[in-house]
DNA sequence: GACGTTTTTGGGAACGTTTGCACAGATTTT
DNA sequence: AAAATCTGTGCAAACGTTCCCAAAAACGTC
């Protein structure tokens, strides 16, 4: 069962052209008389001619296709930076091929390494929560494959980057719990090896410090798997609450929710009594309970702004020497005042 | 900048042999002697050969590639969906394309001939909320595309199909709500063109005419977007809650959590004081208040059969004239019984 | 009308594979 | 000892493009 599809051999012989005349025609080359385009335009439109992108590929050397590796579609932010990506890539036609690494650095390799042998022509990436070896990333950028990191970056790799403010996301976020009289704030955070963790840990400990309130290293608490297994969450949640902590800043998407879940598992009546403000790009933050103060990434712009970044890369001449990183701002979301109210 | 990777040419000349020996030791065929395969595949090891893959679907005529048509990622059903299709995909070797269609005609017919043209082996497609015309899938399916329809499906479509037990899911959906109580039970729907949204509405109708509860149309909203706008749903809550319904059976992921959006953002008082159930696959239906008793469908499942049936298909030697339509069985998992309780 | 220019077209190699066929040498059969 | 059969290998075409290079056609100039 295959395809029946006209090439640009059948068109040339049909019209009496060459094949190499019929491809530039195709082209608009400006070689090719206005007259003979349009012979070939129309014919081409009467049999529905569509070029063959694999027979392209192999002659340009290149797949016209990038490399996605988040941790998870399910997660709201993901899914909004994918968004992103494609809003791009179908513009420039780039298409795009999505990988889940399910905060897994095992998996993260072999996707990788997989889309690498599908000849794709960039690689967008936000790395597991388990990853801490990247040479082999840096093996295939080496090979000339362009890389663009987002959300979770790599410190000592020169390329460019997408970042949120996730310094000032975690100031703001924690800030707001200090204001609203919050005390014993705790701080549950990624793996530690991860970039956003230390940044967000730094924006909590400035805003700790700017109100003068003393940075407990035991309030904080971290996944190693980026709240993918329950029972992750559930322990620190025990280990936290012993310690009567009244408001808590979570630093990603998968935590916050995990979080709230294991809160209102292990401890019901206390879950309403602890203030809780996270990241998260959740767009049913509006239904949860109890509700949160939610730190929102510019996740469609962050795919945007990489993607763009990444066909620079890709369609550049010469090999790309100088290298940003865009820092793009988060947004704090207040919930509702009626906290603990049966109406929300 | 382009990639440098060996080739079976270079393996040849190394070696001093012919690239089809080369390329006959790699795959293994029996026309080989052991010694020179051994050989070849330990020098291939050694220069970390990688087939071309491009080169291979020019050649073969085939991608190894299968495209993925779904309303969109950010729904816990499709990237659940999705998941069940990677793991069967990857394990045979094929990889998989995602498209959303945003619940757009357009933008699904856009993705497919996309896909179609990069020469994709077969489509797993569930229909947008908008589609009535599904000719340009019979073409592509005439031309040779195997094509497998899960979740929406068209009636009139003669291939493999995969579906959750939808009557039923709605029945028991329906039925929860009449055993604990309510009998003024509105439907907040899909699309009416929908295979879905008719089966669903014949599972609400069955549960009723059970408990002799007579069926009223005007409880009965249809959305044309699935939910996609939210002035869609604002628009259908509004006009349903006049009606003074007492519980909501509501027949998609996104149109559930955006009603209960609706309801709280308009109603807010009446928000707990009535009953839902709805279909949803959302892994965080735990957190939501009010809560709601929920269908789940077998999303995982459904992704795997569905991919078994269409790799069947393609690998088949001679068309497929059997086909069959599974039918699987969702889950109702009831909310917890402190219904309005602030410990939600 | 011979010559140089410009415009338009065609031939054919190349991209990296796979595979039908031919063929050399070793082995067996007659 | 010649013929037939096996084994193992190589040649070359093909998949559908693109593009370098050359050739043909059209035009201008003296």
């Amino acid at each position: 069962m295959r395809f029946e599809t006209s090439t640009i051999k059948d068109i040339a012989k049909a019209l009496g052209l060459s094949t190499s005349t019929v491809s530039r025609a195709l082209r608009d080359r400006y070689e090719i008389s206005e007259e003979t385009k349009k012979l070939v335009l129309a014919y081409a439109e009467k049999v529905n001619y569509r070029a063959n992108p694999i027979a392209r590929s192999l002659k340009e050397r290149r797949s016209y296709s990038i490399g996605i590796i988040v941790s998870e579609i399910a997660n709201n932010f993901f899914s909004q930076v994918i968004n992103g990506i494609e809003s791009i890539a179908y513009d420039k036609d780039y298409h795009v091929i999505i990988s889940q690494s399910h905060e897994s650095y095992k998996q993260e390799k072999l996707n990788v390494e997989h889309l690498a042998s599908r000849s794709i022509d960039g690689l967008l990436i936000a790395l597991s929560s388990e990853t801490q070896d990247i040479d082999y990333l840096r093996d295939l950028y080496s090979k000339g494959l362009p890389i663009v990191f987002f959300d979770r970056v790599p410190e000592d790799f020169e390329t460019h980057k997408v970042i949120a403010n996730n310094f000032k996301g975690a100031f703001d976020a924690t800030e707001h719990l200090i204001l609203s009289g919050k005390r014993t704030i705790a701080h549950l955070t990624n793996s530690e090896n991860l970039s956003i963790t230390k940044e967000r840990l730094g924006g909590y400990k400035a805003a700790l410090a700017k109100y003068h309130i003393e940075f407990k290293p035991e309030l904080v608490k971290y996944c190693q798997h980026g709240g993918m297994h329950s029972a992750e969450l559930e322990q620190a949640v025990t280990e936290l609450l012993p310690l009567k902590p009244d408001g808590i800043f979570i630093s990603s998407d998968r935590l916050t929710t995990g979080c709230i879940m294991a809160l209102k598992k292990t401890n019901p009546e206390v879950a309403h009594n602890i203030a809780i403000s996270g990241f998260t790009n959740s767009n049913l933050v509006e239904l949860f309970s109890p509700s949160l103060t939610s730190v929102k990434q510019p996740a469609f712009e962050m795919g945007q702004v990489a993607t763009e970044l990444l066909i620079s890369m890709i369609e550049a001449k010469r090999p790309v020497t100088e290298f940003e990183t865009k820092v793009l701002d988060t947004e704090l979301v207040k919930m509702p005042k009626q906290v603990g109210s049966k109406f929300l």
